[in-house]
Order: C-alpha cells, then structure tokens, then sequence
DNA sequence: GCCGTTTTCGGCCCGACTGTTTTCAGTCG
C-alpha cells in the first residue's frame, strides 16, 4: 500500500506552503488530505483504480488528481515545485519549539540560514539579536527549543505512560484541595503512543494544588509552577502537565483537552453553524454560558450524544452520535478471561495455580496456559509429548476450582511453510488454540499472507496471535495482506487477536474497525509472560474501544460455555 | 484546496501566552 508514502507527500507539503507563507486554508486543506489518506485501511490504489477517491471527506478532485499522478508515475508535481529552492533541512527546523514558518523563512531570508548547524553558528556569533521581532528572550527561548529537540524522546508508548498516570492520579488524590482529577490528552483517547500526558483537576486552592504536584515523588525537573498550570518531567522521561480549572469549566475544559483536534475543530464547527460557540471554559449561547461544568452538556447542547473519548478521532463519530448511533463499546468488566498467557513450562514465570489465582483475583471466569510449541527454542518451546503432559497436569488442578477453568490451550507457532508446530490429534485436545508467526519476517507480503490462510483454515485454530507482529516504534511488522486475513476469518469462524503487551498493541484500532465490519470476532489477550503483565488487558480494551468493538464482537467476554462453542464450531464447518 | 439544510462563491475553530511592539504577530495546544 502506497497511503503512507502518499500521506507524507501531502503532509511535507503542508510544512513548505507554510514556510512559503500561502494561505493558511490551503496548507490545512493538504494537513487534511494527509490524515485521511494515513488512516485509510483501504489500499489507496484500488480506490483510485474505482474511481473512488473523492468520496473520501476531504478528497477534492485537485487531491485526487495528485494521488492518481504518483500512483501512475510515483512522482508528484506539486511536491517537486513547492520544494524547488527549499531544503527539507530548512523545513525541519520548524519542529523546534518556538521557531514556527514565519521566524524560520525570515532566518532563511536574512541570513542564510539552512539547517540547525547554520541556526547555531548564527546564534553563537550574535547574528539574530536585532532582527525584526528577534530580542534576548526569544533568542533564549530558541536556544531552549533546540536542546529539546535534541534530545526530545520519541512519543512513549501508552503502556509506559499508563501506570505513571495512575501513580500521579492516586498520589494527587490525598490533596483534600482536590474536587476532581481527570487525565486528558491522548493517553484518555487511550491512542497507542503518547506524546506528552495532561492532567485536568479542579480545587479551590490552584497554587496549592500546582504544589502539590510538582513536589510529588518521581518528579525529576519542574518546568514551569503557576497559580494554575504546572509542567514536570518525571523519572520515566515523560513530560506532565496539570491544569486547574474552574469546577464549573471542568467539563468543557476536558473536553477541550482530551481532543483529538480533528474532533475538536469538527465540533467547533457544528456549533458555529448552530449559532453556538465552543471553548475550553464553557458553550456559549451569544454571551450567555449553556455548559461546561460537565462535557455531556457541550455534546447535548450540539444535538449529540456524548462520545466516548476513545471514538474522538473525527472518524465519523460525531455523525454517529448525532443519529444516536453510536456503538455501545466495551467495558474492561466485560472481560471474563485471558486467552494467552505463558507459564513457567514455557517462557513465563509463573506456576499455572499462581496464573489461576491472579486471575480469579481479577474477577476472571476461564484462563487459558497457552505455552509455545517445539520450534520456538528461544522461548523454551514444548514438545508433543510435554504438551500432553501439560494438559494432563491442567485437568488435575481443574478439578480445584469452582466457577473458575484453567483452559488448555497453545501458541502454536506457524511454521514458514505455512504448516503448524503441532499435529491435528494433539490440536484436537486443545480448549482454545492460539497460532501464531514468530519466523521468516522477511518472507515476501504473499508467503506470509498464504502462511495465514493457512493456519486460518485449520479447524482447530481459534485465534491469530499478534497479527501483523510488529513492535511498536521498534520493529515494523512482517508484510501480510490484512484485507485477505479478516476475509477468510469471517468465512473460517476465526478469531483475531488484539495483543494488549504495550509494545505490540496489534490488531491496532483501525483494523479492528474492520474486522467487526467484516464480521470477524476479536480476542482481547495479554500475552502475560509474568502476572504483572496482566493488568495490560485494560491497554487492549481501550484498544478495542477506539476500534469501535461493542463486547459482543469480543469472544472473551463470552460464558465459558459459550466460549467453548465459538472454538468447537469451527472444527464442524467442514 | 475543500465544501454546500445560506451550494459554485466565500467561507474555513478558538483562545492564551509571549515578546515584541506601540497595537499586534507569531506560536502553541
């Protein structure tokens, strides 16, 4: 698929029109075209082969014509001319803070200046100081904003930023000053990285909760501490930022804060039109305030229900919510059990009665030991007759237990000629039986695909495991044809699996958007190698909830029995 | 460049902060 070549086309030139200073509606306009094409989970090229591409919202025939070009010639004309005569160096300097197109085409103009090397040569010999609108401060600030886009982190993976929000949340909560405290941002839009975490609270005393926070433990350098805004960075290398607000803004200010932006100017314009006016302090009728101490005023007062943060990317939830569509998403208390965890037989830590405590602790019905096969030898892979013994051991403890099953289950490894690790009649004796590729990456998008199919149609696979296997900005995933996966599912009966281990977060929400459109069940798994890992399944739910899943598309919300049938089906198909 | 329950022109989200000004442009979220 060529949509994220396309996407980045459109987007750095978004960047130079701005440096170039062109019309602001313009440049959005190409920001737009670029989101939209990112999030596609169609192949661009076919919807341009269908002649399909304008029905996109935000697509014009100009765009459209663009897409076609490169996608014929893999040039794009447009790109080539608003580059002429500008470096991407130059471009990039616009990503420090403080320096936006204005100050930097001005650099660029005055000066010479290309890139950061030439920015840091003219700021050491005193070249800036007296340029138009350039005092000592904004110098200062520059020479800020280049340190931290030096060592800027990458965005962090939600799984890391989770747990630091909790502890923040849970240590701030002692603050009797406190009324109310929320996280915002993406972290509650529960988006798989997040850049920096906010944090909304509201009190009486602003400086004394702003205090409070930036003398909380974990603090490692404090940013900045006002009467109602405090900016930290703590000990995981994230930076945090807390706003007091008002009690009779919190809800407004949430909503403003928790985005996304795209959400956020969709429904800015529905109130426009409505004679209505959005802010972060409130939704306002002329001068007179209509809401804002709760965030399902703003949405009331705009004709809609109130959207669930996790749907709030502009990917047609506000239309949902304003024909009262909108789907009833999953809860983390509609998980009953965990269809994929590892135990001490395997590479995990834990013993199965330790696995089968934990998970009774968390209100589980059923959890599955579903441990490698032979060929995985790195991670301690069971054999055939280990397997049986194993299952053996599994129905022994069972019989312990009341109200809770230890499932039998396997990550069986799917072989690189597409055969599995394990044969039928010990497949056969299985609970739940979990497939999976952990070889051959390299492998071209068609043998990986067929290597899917494959597992997909053997009558004892019930779910696919982690299946793009990438690795959150560590390792993209091997290439398989998810359109071709998520049909033959829906034909097979078979599961997808949405892997909730922080650093894989795969199916990701897009496609599980797709799969439920398509009709294939998901599983909600945690991959857990130790029991501290199996708080993750809230990660995957949140997943899940940003993919539109409803609990019904969910097979581990599912009764045991029901559960059992769903996996049993299958092997009667054909 | 896109779009239309004011539809083929004339709009296109909103507010705060900062530093530089002498009434505001640039940047950010």
């Amino acid at each position: 698929m060529k949509n994220h070549e396309i996407a980045a086309l459109f987007g750095r030139i978004a960047d130079v029109l701005e440096l170039k200073g062109e019309n602001s509606f313009r440049i959005n306009s190409y920001r737009k075209a670029a989101r939209v094409i990112g999030d596609l989970t169609e192949d661009v090229e076919e919807l341009a082969r269908a002649g399909k591409l304008t029905d996109i919202s935000g697509i014009g025939k100009g765009t459209a014509e663009k897409i076609v070009e490169y996608l014929n010639t893999g040039k794009m004309s447009k790109y080539e001319e608003v580059m002429k005569g500008v470096s991407e160096e130059t471009v990039s300097l616009m990503q420090i803070s403080g320096l936006g197109p204005k100050t930097v085409a001005m650099l660029n103009k005055e000066l010479g200046i290309v890139g950061l090397n030439d920015l840091e040569k003219a700021i050491q010999e005193g070249k800036l100081k007296g340029l138009f609108g350039i005092g000592d401060k904004k110098i200062e600030n520059i020479i800020k904003g280049i340190e931290l886009f030096k060592t800027s982190q990458q965005r962090i993976s939600i799984g890391m930023a989770y747990p630091v929000v909790k502890r923040i949340i849970e240590e701030l909560r002692h603050n009797p000053q406190i009324k109310d405290i929320q996280a915002a941002g993406s972290l509650r839009r529960m988006k798989e990285t997040i850049g920096d975490i906010d944090i909304l609270a509201t009190g009486i005393d602003g400086k004394n909760i702003v205090k409070s926070f930036v003398n909380m433990r974990g603090v490692t350098q404090v940013l900045a501490a006002g009467d109602t805004k405090g900016s930290v960075r703590v000990e995981e290398g994230v930076q945090v930022d807390l706003r007091v607000v008002l009690e009779d803004e919190f809800g407004a200010a949430l909503q403003y804060f928790t985005g996304s932006k795209e959400h956020n100017i969709h429904l800015r314009e529905i109130a426009k039109k409505n004679g209505l006016k959005i802010s972060e302090y409130g939704i306002f009728k002329g001068e007179r305030k209509i809401g804002g101490r709760l965030e399902e005023e703003i949405y009331k007062a705009l004709g809609m229900d109130w959207i669930p943060p996790e749907l709030r990317e502009n990917r047609g939830e506000i239309e949902a919510a304003q024909e009262g569509k909108l789907p009833k998403l999953i809860e983390l208390s509609d998980i009953k059990g965990d269809l994929h965890n590892h135990s001490n037989w395997s590479d995990g830590t834990p013993a199965f009665e330790e696995m089968a405590e934990h998970a009774i602790k968390m209100g589980y019905k059923y959890l599955a030991v579903s441990d490698h096969s032979k060929s995985l030898h790195v991670a301690g892979g069971l054999k055939d007759e280990e397997l049986l013994e194993e299952i053996e051991a599994i129905d022994k403890l069972n019989k312990k237990f009341k109200g809770f099953t230890l499932l039998k289950a396997t990550e069986v490894d799917i072989k690189t000629d597409g055969s599995l690790d394990f044969p039928d009649k010990l497949l056969e004796k299985l609970d739940v039986v979990v497939a999976s590729i952990h070889s051959g990456f390299k492998q071209g998008k068609e043998k990986i695909t067929e290597r899917m199919l494959a597992a997909i149609r053997n009558p004892y696979v019930n779910i696919i495991a982690h299946p793009t296997g990438r690795l959150i900005s560590k390792r993209e995933g091997y290439e398989v044809d998810l359109d071709k996966v998520i049909a033959v599912c829906a034909e097979t009966g078979t599961a997808l699996e949405i892997n909730c281990y922080y650093d894989r977060l795969d199916l990701s929400d897009l496609y599980c958007k797709k799969a439920k459109e398509a009709g294939v069940m998901i599983a909600i798994s945690t991959d857990a190698h130790h029991l501290d890992q199996m708080w993750m399944i809230e990660l995957g739910v949140g997943i899940a909830r940003r993919g539109w899943l409803e609990a019904k598309n969910v097979i581990n919300t599912f009764s045991i029995d029901k559960l059992k049938a769903f996996c049993t089906k299958k092997e009667t198909i054909d």
